[in-house]
This record gives structure tokens, sequence and C-alpha cells, in this order.
DNA sequence: CGCATCCCCTGTATAGGGGATGCGGTGCGATACT
């Protein structure tokens, strides 16, 4: 496709590019204005490029792989993680006129070929579809048959968040676009710190990707943390924060069973609360999602299960009895409240011992001997997941984790249609084992600085605003002034001068490189890439010299 | 990793301490049934 020659030669072709996006997003969808950030990334996807697009729920996101779509000579696969949503989507692009179809176990063999045929006939232009399916070798031979010309991949940190241990399938999503033809990529998602994104563009193989990042601070939340010592001190907190609040709102918690008690416990005490966790009947979760769009449940206690798909724009507050296991799932559940801009109150009550159980997700090391095995299966030739596990006996859920481990360190690889093999200079299968388990301690110290990060902002003694964002790689130079530590005028404090600028690359002996996110007090935090968060006391790093100027 | 729970032990308590054990989140898809 081209811009026409109606452009003088040299003259870039963004402005009619920026033309052709805000007529098809008028014409297509009836929007009348874009957003910067937004036709920044449009303009990129248009022009083929991969993008890595990072705004709050609420900016428009969607819009910036559906006003594209519409100009390319080809349909978009819509990547997307839970049916529920993708159903949404769809309806909503139904109700613009935008063809859209889905394929995925809800649908019928006649329906999926049906969904396809509509797409080939160019009655559907969005094919929305999971990781799961495109993983199965005819599936993908189908849709790339389609000749996709763009991948949108919707809520891309769970290709980070989940990948690793949860759904598989999500690390395989860029070798599974490469065989789709490698059309353009653009990867969306509300929250990514530096880590995260790292973990998105390596997985999904973005090559030179456009990243855009949205301004992470939502001045309307007003952030509270309050260390409780004991489980009653904590429900005490809760039920007098609750007194203070009004409108609707979330209780995030733990664990199911947490859940259920503490939901059964607030109704004893007078509070309209259900439950809401994964454990649940589906039909019994659609029913209590209603019911919470509908105002019917004015505290809704819930695990994370409770999350991406709640679009509700008069959310009032979000308190957590728990400590997340990131500031990325922190931001992303904090962010569901106040979405219609009015002020929003979200509230932290963490115990040091709730550290314990995010180490417990974080999941334990690999068997070295099932590694070994496993690798050493591989050099028999190429064979299929189901084969493979098969000949070493590994469970469905475990095999395809160890897989992605020795591939990481070059002791597997997938060859065609979804088979493995052993790549040609494969180290000795005892060593691709070791290789893999320190790849996977790697991992966990990254998730376990991640978690250590989140209690950092917890107890911090500065501008709670400014400890999230940091964490994000946003450097507040002012207090947020919508924290409790600023109301409390704690937050004030001039700024600390650190021996290194504040997003400055700085080098660790045993570390590696790493960015200098923020000064507080007499401390300072870097982000290593290999080891995640520390948090350095400044007067040591002068002293020994601990780090150096990259 | 830390908790709740259970069971045992001591030694006779209307009980308490200590050790062992199990549990803990997110969803796709396929399968087996009605």
């Amino acid at each position: 496709m081209t811009d026409g020659g109606a452009y003088r030669a040299g003259m870039p072709t963004l402005l009619p590019n920026s033309m052709k996006l805000r007529r098809a997003a008028r014409r297509n969808f009836g929007w009348r204005a874009l957003r910067t950030g937004q036709l920044a990334a449009m303009r990129a996807v248009l022009r083929g490029r991969d993008a890595l697009v990072i705004l709050p729920t609420g900016a428009g996101k969607s819009a910036i792989y559906q006003v594209p779509a519409t100009l390319l000579h080809g349909p978009t696969v819509v990547v997307s993680p839970l049916l529920a949503l993708q159903h949404d989507q769809r309806v909503g692009l139904a109700g613009r006129g935008q063809g859209a179809v889905r394929i995925s176990s809800a649908e019928t063999p006649n329906q999926q070929r049906a969904a396809l045929e509509a797409v080939r006939d160019g009655t559907a232009r969005f094919l929305f579809i999971t990781p799961e399916q495109l993983a199965q070798p005819e599936r993908l031979a189908e849709v790339r048959a389609l000749r996709p010309a763009l991948v949108a991949v919707d809520e891309a940190h769970c290709i980070s968040a989940w990948g690793h241990d949860f759904r598989p399938d999500y690390l395989q999503l860029g070798h599974l676009v490469t065989e789709l033809g490698r059309p353009p990529v653009v990867a969306l998602t509300a929250t990514a710190s530096p880590p995260v994104r790292e973990d998105i563009i390596e997985r999904l193989g973005l090559r030179d990707p456009r990243v855009i990042v949205g301004n992470l601070d939502r001045p309307n939340l007003f952030l509270t943390a309050v260390h409780c010592p004991t489980e009653e001190l904590r429900w005490q907190r809760l039920t007098a924060c609750l007194a203070g609040l009004s409108g609707q709102g979330i209780v995030y918690a733990p664990t199911r069973r947490g859940a259920e008690e503490l939901a059964e416990r607030l109704s004893a005490a007078g509070y309209a609360a259900r439950a809401y966790h994964g454990g649940l009947a589906a039909g019994e979760r659609t029913r209590l999602h209603q019911a919470f769009l509908a105002d019917e449940v004015p505290v809704m206690v819930a695990t994370s299960a409770f999350g991406m798909g709640i679009d509700k724009p008069d959310i009032r507050w979000v308190i957590h009895v728990a400590l997340p296991d990131s500031p990325d799932s922190y931001l992303q559940e904090i962010g569901r409240a106040g979405r219609d801009g009015q002020p929003a109150q979200v509230i932290l009550l963490y115990r040091a011992e709730d550290v314990a159980l995010q180490r417990y997700f974080t999941g334990g090391a690999p068997d070295v001997a099932e590694l070994t095995a496993l690798a050493a299966t591989l050099r028999e030739g190429p064979a299929s997941r189901t084969a493979l596990a098969k000949r070493t006996g590994l469970g469905t859920r475990k095999l395809p984790q160890l897989l992605a481990l020795l591939e990481r360190v070059g002791g597997a690889e997938t060859v065609h249609k979804g088979q493995w093999a052993s790549p040609r200079y494969a180290p000795q299968p005892s060593r691709a084992a070791r290789l893999a388990l320190a790849e996977a301690q790697r991992h966990q110290r990254l998730q376990g600085s991640r978690i250590e990060m989140m209690r950092n902002v917890a107890e911090t003694a500065g501008c709670r605003g400014q400890a999230l964002l940091a964490c994000f790689g946003e450097h507040l130079d002012h207090p947020c002034g919508h924290c409790d530590r600023c109301a409390a005028g704690e937050a004030a404090a001039a700024p600390v001068k650190g021996p290194f600028p504040v997003h400055s690359t700085v080098r660790h002996a045993t570390w590696g490189e790493g960015t200098v996110l923020r000064y507080e007090e007499d401390r300072m935090v870097v982000l290593f890439d290999e080891v995640g968060y520390k948090t350095l006391s400044v007067e040591v790093v002068r002293r020994e010299g601990l780090l150096k100027a990259a």
C-alpha cells in the first residue's frame, strides 16, 4: 500500500498517515479525536512497525490496533487471554459495524469453519483467538492461510506474568507469530514495568518496536498503606476503612478461602459483601460479575481472578488485605478504581507474613534429573509435546515449562508443526539441565525482587506515589500529592542528591548493569537487568565504590 | 515460606506444648458424563 503521489518526494509519510487514521477513526468507529499517544502508536502499526503500547485502561488501547486494521489489506488476528474478554471485544466491534469472529473451544466445529470463512470473504476483519488455539498445528495453518496483516496481542503482560509457569503457550507466542508469516505485531497492556517490557519484547520477538508509554500517574487515586502486625488488627483496620468509604469497591484477598471467609465475616458485620474467585462455577462467576456491574454488590471480596475485563467507571475504592506479587499487579488492580476520573481510595493493608505466600507462588526449583532426561529424549529426534510427555512421563503442566527453560539455554528448539528437537550444537543433557536450572533461578530472583519492591512501596518513608511509579521507571521530581505520606507532610523533604543521576546506567561487580530508579533518604533503588530491583545504602555505595557509571 | 489443623504426649487440667502434615492463584482446552 502507498500513500499516493500527491505529496512531495522526501516528505515523510507521517502526515498523510495521520490524516488517514483520523478519518478511519471517524468513519469506521465514530471517534472524533485521537490522543497523541494513540496516534503515534497507530502510525507505527500502519507503517508495519512492531509496537509495544503501555497505556492505562480507558486510554483507548484497543483503538490502536482497531483503527489501523481497517486500513490494512488483510485481517487482524487478536490474541486475547480470556474468552469472556474476547466476547466483550467482539460485541463492541460489532456495535460499530466491524465484523469480528472468534475461534475457541466454545465454538462448534461448524461455527469455527464459518468463522474462518467470514474472515476469508472479508465479512469479518478481526479474528479473536487464544495462544492455546494457535499452538495447535492445524489451527495455525488455517490462520496462516488467512494471510493476516497484523497481530495484536492484548493484555500482553500475560506473556510475562503467566507464560513461565501457568499458561505455557504464552511463551510460544513469538514462534507462533513467526509461523503465521510474521506480520507486524502490536503488544498492548495497561502496566508493564521495565522487566516485564523486556520479557514481552524478548518472548514475542518484537523487532525494534516503537515503545509507547503513557503517563501512569493517576492523581484521582489516593494511595494509603497501613502495616498490620496481626490478622485481627488487619480486620479492624479494614472495617474502620469501610466505615469511612462510600460507593462500590473491591477487597483483594490472597486466597480463595480467605476471600470466602472475609466475605462472610463482612456480611455478618452488616456489609453486603460477596466472594469471587476462580474456584466458583462458571455460571456463578458470570452472575456475580453481572451483579457487580449492575451496582448490586457494594463490596466484592475477590482473588486476583476478579480482574481483567472489569471495566466499570465508578469503582470508588480498592483495598488489598494482602501484599500483591509485584508493583505491576498492584498498579493493575488499583487501576480499576476511579476510571471516571472522580476521587477514589486505594488502601493497602499489609503484613510482613504476606510475602511468604507470594514466594510460594513463585514456585520452586525445577528437577535437574527431569531436565536431563528431557534433554536426552530430545536428542532422539523431533517429537511432539504429546510424544515427549509419553516418553518422559512428565505432566502436561510441567513439560512445557521445562521445554521453555531448555529452549532458553539452547537445549531445545521448535522445528515445525509443534515438533521439538535438540539443536545441532546443543549442550550435553546434563549441562543443558544445569544451565536451565540457573535460568529458572534467575527468574525466581527477579520475581523475588519484584515482591521486595512491592514491600518497599508499602513501607516507604517518602512519597508513596513516587515509590510506586519509580518501579516503572517513571520519575516524579515532586511529591505526588495524592498519597498518605504527602497528606501527612512527610514526603516534602528535599530530594536526595545521589552519586548517580536517576535513570543513568550503572554497573555492579556481580549484578551487572542496572538503571538508577530513585533515591529515598539514605538509600537508592537500582533495577538490574539480571537480578531485578535492589535497594542499596548510598553511603555504602559511595564508600565501597559498589557502582560505576556505565 | 508460614499458616491452620490435627494428633500425640504428658500425666491427669475446666490443658498446653510440640511435631507432622497439608495447603496456598491466575484459565485455556479436552473429556466424560447427562
